[in-house]
DNA sequence: ACATAGGTAAGGACTTCCCCATACCTACGC
DNA sequence: GCGTAGGTATGGGGAAGTCCTTACCTATGT
């Protein structure tokens, strides 16, 4: 159990293009944003983003965040674990992550 | 002569999400990456991008991109000036500027 | 004055995206 | 076994994006 899914591309096959499609819909970076405040193990289960999404909607963003190389899903059993690609995006677009915490804390309030 | 036009964000009110829409088009990346690597004026007419699109099409992205907050146009009577809001973005975005010429490199070749 | 060239605006065709409802499938709990 | 709950696949409706053609407007050059 808990195998990786296919379709979990290499990231230097992941363009600048892709990567800010994938993040510039709100419903997505919002669960970028919600992978990276639970910084120690940046997973969760689908259902924990609390968005105002119905689940095939969800699953169709998380699809798509799959294609871009953002996060890795995992099947367990029944839930789905969905865990960001920190290190290798970190490594891939330096400073990419950095951009969506910013925007995580704009969103929240401040400015 | 050389009035700014009207559309011209305040940055501050532009979101995250904003400008990766904006980035998101290849065209409208590949606009940005032209004006960076003319470093010290960073400013073009409009026919200067050399991308396969008709006039209106072009015209089309820069106002999206005006209204992103990326560049300022202002009329030269006859041609328009594209100016990239470099230090703008830079202090509004950290880093995303850096990210977009990483983009403008590999798409260059290298990799 | 005239033709030309750069830019814009409006309209339509086409595609892509977004969201939902539905149906289905698989694990878990009883 | 049965119900339930999480996730997925499919299809459709509607919105948004992309690109072109056409028409127009203004400045430039002759």
């Amino acid at each position: 159990m808990a195998e990786p899914r296919s379709r979990h591309p290499d990231l230097n096959a992941i363009g600048m293009a892709a990567v800010f499609s994938a993040l510039a819909h709100p419903a997505r970076a919002r669960i970028v944003e919600s992978l990276l405040t639970r910084d120690d193990w940046t997973a969760g289960n689908c259902a924990s983003f609390n968005l105002p999404l119905s689940r095939s909607s969800l699953t169709h963003h998380l699809r798509v965040m799959s294609d871009a190389g953002l996060v890795i899903q995992r099947d367990h059993g029944n839930r789905c674990e969905v865990v960001l690609r920190k290190e290798e995006l970190d490594a891939r677009f330096p400073g990419l992550l950095d951009l969506v915490r910013q925007g995580a804390r704009e969103r929240a309030g401040a400015r």
